[in-house]
RNA sequence: GCCAGGGUGGGGUAGUUGGUUAUCCUAGGGGACUGUGGAUCCCCCGACCCGGGUUCGAAUCUCGGCCCUGGCCCCA
């Protein structure tokens, strides 16, 4: 027996339906929001990765030479992509840009709960608005999309500039050090690295801030810092939402084009991988060659936001089976057109069964059953059959349509 | 890359001091019934993850691999 690859997963219907209905939750609201889809190549340059997120990023990625004997990679994630088709197809194009995606992408990592090869991301890129409103739009919409799935999350908005301003003295490399120490929370080598640096006063400081929860104290530890208004007008938008967030100064990302205000969301629900959201403003374009915009984004977790929601309940489609004996089939044919036609979902018995097997098979998977047979071919009515009640009646066929559409499905 | 626990029909399972034809439930298909059903009865379908080893004989013991679940690491 042939197995899937690992770390990829299939989807029979009832999944699909599931994971489709949260979809179009985020793509509403992005549409409320102005966002307009793009789609970018599944792969790409091996270059354009790397470039952004440095040559270590390879063996967690499939690589792959073409029969050109290009240097390929199945995309990690997309913002890249999407800055890179900024670059190539869209900079002279009126700002902002309000772009949205939503499609799979791969990393060679070790499955885990929420962590497949292959999964998918749903994000959003706004490109060209440098302003406080553009970052507190980006919190605001990513709200907006995780409440309208009713996904648990919480929400924590932070800004690289408070960090930045007490590592200033520092060496790049080392502040990147003294930033992954925060991130995993390793004070050991926190203390050890900053007394080597001969500023060992750093990490009553540092670790003020990734505690700290509100802004004025966040100023009192850094100093000033120089983005000071701007950041006080983002938050000061938030508040004046119903955004439910806490401030988190602490959330660093290691990630060197990230310039400003990251926020990150957690669904309290999950295991080891409870991140379900990520974002930020950066500045990408000049890396593959364009000009120095600023954007904003964020991704959101598909697959995971899927795992915290659990099982949801669906709305379920009503469904009409058409049942009918050998005489009725031409007739039932075309009166499984006229549902279909009417939105009605109507399912033709292709089995060579009987009618109170058709009967038996229908009551179990549909709603109502239409029965055609020789009486009602010839009669030019349908007999319809509540499955449910087993009430049954024969009516014109725009008669059964109605009722089937008066009635929804059973509970 | 590391650690733990797993892998028996589509789903859920029984079965290991090695021993006939591998158990049961469920799902699926067919039949009885043939213009009214979910019942019942009968039949069918269908599995020991893969490979090597030990053995007269392996689902069972052993080694390796693959995959799953969870955790570590990493996380763009």
């Amino acid at each position: 027996m042939l197995q899937k690859p690992r770390g990829t997963r299939d989807f029979l219907p009832d999944e699909m339906e599931a994971r489709r209905s949260v979809e179009w939750c985020f793509r509403e609201v992005a549409r409320r929001w102005g966002y307009r889809e793009v789609c970018t190549p599944e792969f790409e340059d091996l270059d354009l990765f790397t470039m952004r997120s440095g040559e270590g990023i390879i063996e967690e990625m499939y690589v792959f030479l073409d029969k050109g004997g290009r240097k390929l990679a199945l995309r990690p994630e997309i913002t890249a992509s999407v800055i890179r088709m900024y670059v190539n197809e869209a900079k002279v194009a009126k700002k902002p840009l309000r772009w949205y995606y939503f499609a799979d992408c791969f990393r060679y990592e070790r499955p885990q709960k929420g962590r497949y090869r292959q999964f998918w991301q749903f994000g959003v890129e706004l490109i060209g608005a440098d302003t406080a409103l553009a970052d507190a739009e980006m919190v605001i919409l990513a709200a907006d999309m995780l409440n309208a799935t009713g996904v648990m999350y919480d929400l924590r908005v932070g800004h690289l500039s408070f960090m930045k301003q007490l590592l200033q003295d520092l060496e790049p490399n080392i502040q990147r050090r003294v930033m992954s120490y925060l991130d995993k929370k390793d004070f050991k080598g926190l203390t050890v690295t900053l007394e080597a640096m001969k500023k060992p006063d750093l990490y009553q400081s540092l670790t003020a801030l990734i505690d700290c929860r509100e802004l004025a104290e966040a100023f009192d530890i850094s100093g000033l810092v120089p983005e000071k208004e701007r950041i006080e007008q983002t938050i000061g938008i938030l508040d004046a939402t119903d955004v439910k967030y806490t401030l988190n100064f602490g959330i660093a990302r290691g990630l060197d084009y990230y310039t400003g205000m990251v926020f990150e969301g957690f669904a309290p629900n999950l295991g080891a991988e409870n991140q379900i959201l990520g974002g930020g403003a950066y500045r990408l374009a000049h890396l593959f060659g364009g000009d120095d915009v600023a954007s904003c984004g964020f991704a959101i977790g598909f697959d995971r936001v899927m795992v915290s929601l659990g099982d949801v309940k669906q709305s379920k489609d009503t469904v009409v089976a058409i049942v009918c004996t050998n005489e009725g089939q031409k007739r039932a044919l075309a009166i499984a057109r006229a549902f279909r036609d009417a939105g009605i979902r109507a399912e033709m018995n292709l089995m060579e069964r009987g009618l109170g097997t058709q009967l038996a098979h229908a009551s179990k998977s549909a709603d109502y059953a239409v029965v055609i047979g020789q009486r009602e071919a010839e009669s030019g009515n349908v007999t319809i059959k509540n499955l449910q009640t087993g009430e049954q009646k024969t009516v014109e066929l725009a008669a059964a349509i109605a009722e089937v559409r008066a009635h929804g499905p059973r509970g």
